[in-house]
DNA sequence: ATTACTATTTCCCGAGTAA
DNA sequence: TTTACTCGGGAAATAGTAA
């Protein structure tokens, strides 16, 4: 909470020691030590913040008290209020770019029983035999698909057959171009890098959208903000 | 929002924007009208952020774009958690005072009918016939005796039986000394003045606390914070 | 011990202006 | 048009200290 100014922290700090219902006993220098500033500003914001009628502060007998008035309340539920808004609605994450020919990998495993049994018990539709193969084209997008492949929450199995071994994959919903109902899959150990995305639709996506290759599509996935926060802080705080 | 500091409010600004997900096309006059600052105390902050790693900024072409980083996230999510914390702790509402006689007016009513039969269901239990008055010392107490009484939500409805009027009251449950399971009823036109309430509970509390006048009394009402902010700010916003 | 005044230093804002 | 530099004035922080 480096960037918030020393009132709000003061406020903060006395309504964690229960100041919203009752007086609490502060003193300057305690105040001063928990914020790490020196014992006369604490002394001067206290006053200035009684002043502006964010606080009252009283003495029994010795003891001083201080107590947060429904305007100081008002400023931290504001705040408080401002940010659920902001970071408790659904984040929509958007992955811009270019559709094209692969070499027909996804078409191959998407006719697996093994594989395809999940993708249609997970998923809830009957994928089209083939992926369509998306290039992003910008910065964010190589970004947010990154962020993606780690939040992405449908887990397809791999399995092994004697002969070889099939890796397995993540997948997620999401919208292309507004319209269609895909999934994103993120095979593991795929030979594609970072800046491409694989799609797989209950229709062929090329026919219904008259799509060719170069052509621009977009791909929007409404995560919950929960979800997304806990991904991208995973490795932020690691 | 007033004691926020700029930069942490530029972070709301560009997070309510949706820069959490996406770069966002910013212009630095732009914030400075936002924030009611000069154009050139918003470069110079959005510099300072960039510096400190809470944003990043690019160009596309003429266009410049920002974007909060994971550290920017971590500190408007840090400042989130915390008033969370504060604000939704179910709050404990705290009255002191001594025990006194009054005119067992309150033993009367109780034995009505019609209010008994109100009680016993709406409270869940039978109130021993008889309240405990209790004068509350000091003022945060009467303060938030005044409060409690806007938030009291149990209703006892009066009623006219062709001779007089019957009044209503509201009551809340809480706990007398951490131990006694009462509700504190607040009399509609009580000839009390608000440095008093009135207890009831399912058995004599004076006997079984072996209280006398003049002894010392806690009651203790735990509201869920929700409650209580809308009390305390209904009078405030109007 | 605790608060808060005064003096001094540091930092921040915004005007002017260049690129 | 937009960003961001320099610089002067003023606000805010701390030190010293009185009450």
């Amino acid at each position: 909470m480096a960037l918030l100014g020393h009132k709000e922290k003061i406020l903060i700090f006395l309504a964690k020691r229960n100041a919203l219902s009752e007086s609490v006993e502060t003193s300057t220098l305690e105040l001063a030590k928990a914020l790490k500033i020196s014992q006369q500003t604490a002394s001067r914001l206290l006053i200035q913040l009684e002043e502006e009628g964010y606080i009252v502060r009283r003495r029994y007998g010795k003891v001083r008290r201080v107590k947060l008035t429904e305007r100081g309340l008002r400023e931290l539920l504001d705040v408080y209020l401002t940010l659920k808004g902001i970071l408790e609605r659904p984040i929509e994450v958007k992955l811009e770019g270019r559709v094209f020919t692969g070499l027909s990998e996804g078409a191959y495993y998407l006719q697996i029983p093994y594989y395809l049994r999940q993708f249609e018990e997970k998923l809830g539709f009957k994928p089209y035999p083939g992926t369509l193969n998306i290039r992003l084209m910008d910065r964010d997008s190589i970004m947010n698909r990154i962020l993606l492949e780690k939040a992405a929450d449908i887990r397809i199995e791999g399995f092994k057959d004697g002969k070889r071994t099939y890796g397995g994959a993540k997948c997620i919903l999401a919208k292309l171009n507004d319209r269609e109902t895909v999934a994103i899959v993120f095979i593991e150990r795929t030979h594609y890098g970072e800046d491409v995305i694989e799609v797989v639709a209950p229709t062929c996506l090329r026919e219904r959208l008259g799509l060719r290759d170069g052509d621009r599509v977009y791909v929007c996935v409404k995560l919950p903000s929960k979800n997304l926060y806990q991904v991208a802080l995973r490795d932020y705080r690691a």
